[in-house]
DNA sequence: AAAATGACGGTGT
DNA sequence: TACACCGCCATTT
């Protein structure tokens, strides 16, 4: 299952820092490939190691939550981001404040 | 081996 | 901003 790819965008999913979010699309360009978008939110949800990786940090481009495996649904997905400090606009995350900067 | 699926992204309307 | 389409990728069926 898993090995190569998944491996490293697991890794970097560690890294978002509390407060920030990033984006599917900006994990598998982190991870060496930048339209893999689709493949990394299937690596989410089968988070292997939930207790480690923070996959309520990862959002859609614009800032939308797409989905949350765990109990509680996006609604439990948005008020986890919201206790990190992320800031919300309605129902999407602010990106423009929110967004995760790996150069940072 | 081929087709289908999904927690996406970009573009066009 | 919202909706419709198409392209992409790894995994599953």
């Amino acid at each position: 299952m898993l090995n190569q790819f998944s491996q490293k965008v697991y890794q970097i999913a560690k890294k978002i820092p509390s407060g920030k979010v990033a984006t599917y699309g900006q994990l598998a360009n982190l991870a060496g490939k930048p339209k893999a978008a689709r493949a990394v939110g299937f690596f989410m949800k089968n988070n292997p190691d939930i207790k480690n990786i923070p996959c309520y940090k990862v959002v859609a481009s614009d800032g939308r939550l797409c989905g949350y495996s765990a109990s509680g649904g996006l609604k439990k997905k948005k008020q986890k981001l919201v206790s990190d400090g992320v800031v919300f606009k309605g129902n999407r995350v602010d990106l423009s404040h929110s967004r995760w900067d790996p150069a940072s």
